[in-house]
DNA sequence: TGAATATCTGTAAACGCTTACATTCAAGGC
DNA sequence: GCCTTGAATGTAAGCGTTTACAGATATTCA
């Protein structure tokens, strides 16, 4: 089955045809009615690597993630895919599992399928690797990472802000030692928290370099985080955790010791995973919209492939602190 | 970019050049080293879409699921897509959103872009819209929905052996009130768990209709389905739920009346999502392997693919119990 | 009415690869 | 020395589209 046959059976040229599929506007009105009842009738729909091969235009989109297994990254590809399946792509999930040298594997396998675009949606990206991308020209959609440029741009996602309304809101708790669980400090984006939280307390005189615990985004590492802070001769009334997972670990931890959320110590995550209002009590955290990202990193690749990206567009997602029951006045 | 410039650059023709990319035996050791260090110099790799034209072969496989943001589902993608990047083969996943008409679209998507195969991981599927993939003889791996045949094979989950094994240890701990929190059932899956869950209080003869209460394998249904379970006038000791998310919403309601898990009630999930085991007390359920389904999907797919398939190979999960500690003995 | 113009449709050449078939060449058998 | 054979390589025909360009037909206007 092939445009060909429909061809045939509509008694046009195949020339005809294309146009027909294609909307172009220059094929008159009866013409286009009878391919199209040809096409209806014979259940033909076009193959897309005959006309990527000659049009050049995949309609494949890449989207780099760290791991599809993370709770952060499903609401993102789900609203990502859609937006796509919606214009008639088709998505590529490419994987780096926090390795960097993993990325580079990704992207050739998006070059390999001639990808339209890439969005890259995870942070532990070496710049290296980027070069196959730029040096085709293709369009790439950063997150926190990037540079805006002719082919590509970067979303910024505003952690601080919503760190600066977490310390704000323990402050006005009249919590004094106040914790943080670190990210993995190798990720601009985890920095960037730490960085808000110190300005933060600082600014407030309550910074204590103590109350500061390294964890990796992950529940094992909140929970030796937690554990840590818990010896301390003066533990923490309040605690902020750098992601949700991390304030997981950390509610385990406390409940492991017998202490309760929020009677003997406020907790405050960060992203708004789908979990997060599961936990008991549930988890006072930052929300970080994926779905907001997925929208605006889509269109600003679509914006790019269509050279319609305009440079004054601000490329940020807040981020705001959205209470639950893990948080409660001295 | 493209095979010419290859060929003439290693002083051979374009044949020869594709023979060396393909692994073909019939070219010399010399005549090879000497094309593929052109294509390394050169930094070359061949245009998918126009294999796929000329050969036929995609190497692009198609997924289906119900939603990646169930958090059932990614740790399958996750599976799935390895096995398939691991041999150079791309999947494209379509969402159906729990709607068998979205599974039109789905296929559509994945007959456009001429897949080899595809993997049909939910269960809500209307069998005329399979149509379409069995007419074009497209191998196609279903989850407890299909029949095996020449170009199909289908992977049957054991979920009576799980919900048996719940049974019998809630029976072992002396509970006599045993309830059951069902999941949509129009579901063949949800059916076998309702069905098996009878069966196994009947044969203790413990069964009480008043008991079975309707969920729909999402937080807020667990949640009704439990208020409803406490407000009766013998209140169960024990439930099992058709899913996680369904005992997690049973939770989060019995916590509302003050009452504790497993103190005053003990708790049995289905499916061992990895929320299962942070809940408060961490949930005792029924692990159902969704990479050991990822890789016999996989595995049957290629099977199907390479007309190798083995009419005599068991295609059966197993789900068993694991034990955590929302279960205790009255 | 006929030429000029505008609108529509058809012809055929790519796109980058695979592969059947043809060709070349060396080795071996007579 | 010539023919056969087989291995290695080359030639060229597609695969199913899109799209310049050419050609045909309808419309307009002097």
């Amino acid at each position: 089955m092939n445009i060909k046959e429909v061809a045939k059976r509509a008694k046009v040229s195949t020339a005809t045809v294309s146009r027909t599929i294609n909307d172009s506007e220059k094929v008159k009105p009866a013409t286009a009615a009878k391919v199209r009842k040809a096409i209806e009738e014979l259940n033909f729909f076009p193959n897309t690597h005959a006309r990527t091969l000659v049009s050049g235009r995949s309609r494949i989109l890449g989207l780099i993630i760290s791991d599809i297994t993370n709770p952060f990254f499903p609401d993102l590809v789900k609203s990502f895919e859609d937006q796509a399946v919606q214009r008639g792509k088709e998505v590529i999930i490419g994987n780096t599992d926090y390795n960097p040298k993993r990325m580079a594997g990704c992207i050739r396998r998006m070059l390999e399928r001639k990808v339209e675009g890439v969005a890259i949606m995870t942070s532990e990206g070496d710049p290296a690797l980027m070069v196959e991308l730029t040096r085709r020209n293709i369009p790439t959609v950063f997150m926190d990472t990037g540079k805006p440029g002719p082919y590509s741009a970067n979303i910024r996602v505003d952690y601080a802000q919503g760190i600066r309304e977490a310390v704000q809101h323990l402050a006005s708790l009249n919590h004094k030692r106040i914790a943080f669980i670190t990210g993995p400090m190798n990720l601009e984006s985890a920095r960037i928290r730490h960085d808000a939280f110190v300005s933060g307390l600082k600014s407030r005189g309550l910074f204590d370099a103590m109350l500061i615990e390294k964890g990796n985004h992950r529940i094992e590492g909140g929970a030796m985080a937690m554990r840590s802070l818990l010896k301390l001769p003066q533990p923490p009334t309040a605690v902020i955790a750098s992601n949700d997972l991390t304030a997981i670990g950390a509610l385990g931890a406390i409940h492991e010791v017998g202490l309760k959320v929020p009677g003997d110590l406020s907790l405050i995550g960060f992203d708004d995973i789908s979990f997060a209002h599961l936990t008991q009590p549930p988890l006072t955290t930052v929300i970080l919209s994926r779905t907001q990202l997925a929208v605006m990193a889509f269109a600003a690749l679509d914006a790019l492939i269509h050279r319609q990206s305009d440079p004054r567009s601000d490329l940020t997602i807040p981020t705001h602190l959205v209470m639950r029951g893990s948080t409660r006045a001295i």
